[in-house]
RNA sequence: GAGGGUGUAGCUCAGCUGGUAGAGCAGCGGCCUUUUAAGCCGAAGGUCCCGGGUUCGAAUCCCGGCACCCUCACCA
């Protein structure tokens, strides 16, 4: 009999119950003069003028004991309890205000209230409610949290990982402090968006959709323009039109932009995720590894007021600079191998002996990938670049000022083991840039599904002529995990992509 | 992808070696004009994730599936 149903049902005639009344439940706005922040902070200067203020939010509890009652509201800034009395409400106007709170009022309600400050026998800050207005009917029963003042232990907590991502309003009303994460991570697009406009980047948007994808190795998601009659893709990185616009003379640019990936989900990984690139001409990737300490120290410094910052179990430490290691370099500490002129069979001899599987199709690229992968990467979790990485990995980078022909000027950000930036030094030999796609075309036909296509476009305006330039690219969702001690990537996304709910 | 765990009322959970389903909160009726996890009394509320199997009998045991969580791997 109590069902789902019957509790919305009950709802819904409590909704009709305030009609009958000849009260809108839905009414078309309401005149609030505070926040409970700001009640909160003026409180003694309200109290003193015995001010009347009006204040909005979502009753989350309620404590009704016959002729008064006691309430919490929340709004966006926090919680409030409120008091109410049958006496104080009850007018001519509206005689029976009292009974529909007590019986028509339930937890979820929007509801709005003018009164007094006051301040009970236990301390607690209190509105003094002498009129009360519906704002809007919570219809579906709302998992209730209860939370000791005292201990601040919760119970009965909506938790269910599942459900919360699924259903993220409920989440946002029931899990206020989930909030914090969308907060903070808000910030850090904001104090990105304001380091790159001081520095002179200009802000850009480049094509979502793409006739053919690159900047990257991934599988991409494909959808078909009509009119045209036109296979396209939804980009994997912004890489390719950034790099157009440098060459145009666009001399810094940046984007923060969704791209989209169709590989694996777990906790670090959504198949849309947003990423930041810039690129800035005439720097080399000394300048973008400063540009990542900068950003990253900042936002620390700014959203925790130090540069050190607890993530997990760890303590994150983002004082500049940070550790900065050379790809083979980090290799050796590991394998006690020099592995920088090594061939492929080498590479397999050490994997073997560290008991790393490589895979039989893999190339030399790969298989040093792998190794590294395996190896290495796990240990990064405090702030480190890993810098000069072997020419197989990285189709788009220019080959080291002096490392031979097996190195390029490229770095990658390690933080909480997860890589959070990717820059290089760009290439912009056109006709080296051709090779490089062609090396990719042969690692494709080895069977690497994720080898870059050959873009003839980009070629073309590489020969118009690209100035010396660094790019980077870096994680935003990763970056708000760290900075909102978050371990999924799904709670710093509020609408993150989830299987259908199973069907019964 | 591998291993482990979980799935029972709107929410959080209990339910032993198989005997036909329980608590708290929320909701409903009643009492209560300074409570705060309010309290007290009363009555309700179930596709025990889904599908098979074993059994006289399955929430419980077995098999298969689905979802979520954790660890590891992969995917920059």
């Amino acid at each position: 009999m109590e069902t789902i149903h019957e509790l919305i049902k009950a709802r819904r005639d409590k909704l009709q119950a305030f009609r009958d009344e000849g009260i809108d439940p839905y009414p078309y706005n309401f005149n609030r003069t505070h926040t409970v922040q700001a009640m909160l902070e003026a409180f003694e200067e309200i109290s003193e003028k015995e001010q009347e203020i009006s204040l909005a939010g979502r009753l989350v509890a309620k404590r009704v004991m016959g002729k008064a009652s006691f309430a919490h509201i929340l709004d966006e800034t926090g919680r409030i309890q409120m008091y109410v009395r049958r006496d104080d409400i009850n007018t001519e106007e509206k005689p029976n205000l009292y009974s529909l709170f007590k019986t028509k009022i339930d937890l979820g309600d929007w509801v709005g209230i003018h009164g007094t400050t006051m301040v009970t026998k236990t301390g607690e800050k209190t509105l003094h409610v002498n009129d009360l207005t519906l704002l809007a009917k919570c219809l579906r029963p709302l998992p209730v949290v209860k939370e000791e003042a005292e201990s601040g232990e919760r119970y009965h907590e909506f938790s269910d990982p599942n459900e919360r991502y699924r259903n993220r309003a409920l989440d946002l009303v029931v899990n206020p402090e989930e909030r914090d994460a969308f907060r903070t991570r808000a910030r850090i697009i904001s104090i990105m968006r304001n380091m790159l406009d001081k520095k002179g980047f200009l802000e850009v948007e480049t094509p979502v959709l793409q006739p053919l994808y690159g900047g990257g190795t991934a599988r991409p998601f494909k959808t078909h323009h009509h009119q045209l009659k036109k296979d396209l893709y939804l980009r994997i990185a912004d890489e390719l039109y950034l790099k157009r616009l440098i060459v145009g003379g666009l001399d810094r640019v940046y984007e923060i932009s969704k791209d989209f990936r169709n590989e694996g989900v777990d906790r670090t990984h959504n198949p849309e995720f947003t990423m930041m690139e810039c690129y800035a001409a005439f720097e080399d990737y000394t300048f973008m590894m400063e540009l990542v300490e900068d950003i990253v120290s900042s936002t620390a410094r700014e959203l925790h007021g130090s540069y050190k910052v607890n993530y997990g179990k760890h303590e994150l430490d983002f004082t500049p600079p940070w550790r900065r290691v050379r790809f083979f370099d980090a290799l050796k500490e590991v394998t006690g191998e020099d592995l920088i002129d090594a061939d492929l069979q080498r590479i397999r001899d050490v994997a073997k002996e560290k008991k790393v599987t490589i895979e039989d199709k893999a190339l030399k690229g790969k298989a040093l990938d792998i190794l590294f992968g395996e190896l290495v990467e796990p240990g990064f979790t405090r702030p480190t670049f890993v810098y000069d990485y072997p020419i197989e990995l990285s189709p788009l980078a220019k080959m080291h000022r002096d490392g031979g022909s097996k190195l390029v000027e490229r770095f990658e950000g390690f933080v909480g083991g997860m890589e959070i930036a990717n820059a290089f030094t760009e290439l912009n030999d056109p006709s080296d840039q051709r090779n490089r796609f062609e090396d990719q075309a042969k690692a494709r036909a080895a069977g690497d599904e994720e080898a870059m296509a050959l873009d003839e476009e980009f070629i073309a305006a590489l020969e118009l002529g690209m100035p010396p330039t660094a790019g980077l690219g870096m994680g935003v969702d990763r970056l708000a995990m760290i900075m909102s001690n978050r371990t999924s990537i799904r709670d710093v996304i509020l609408f993150p992509l989830l299987r259908d709910r199973e069907e019964s």
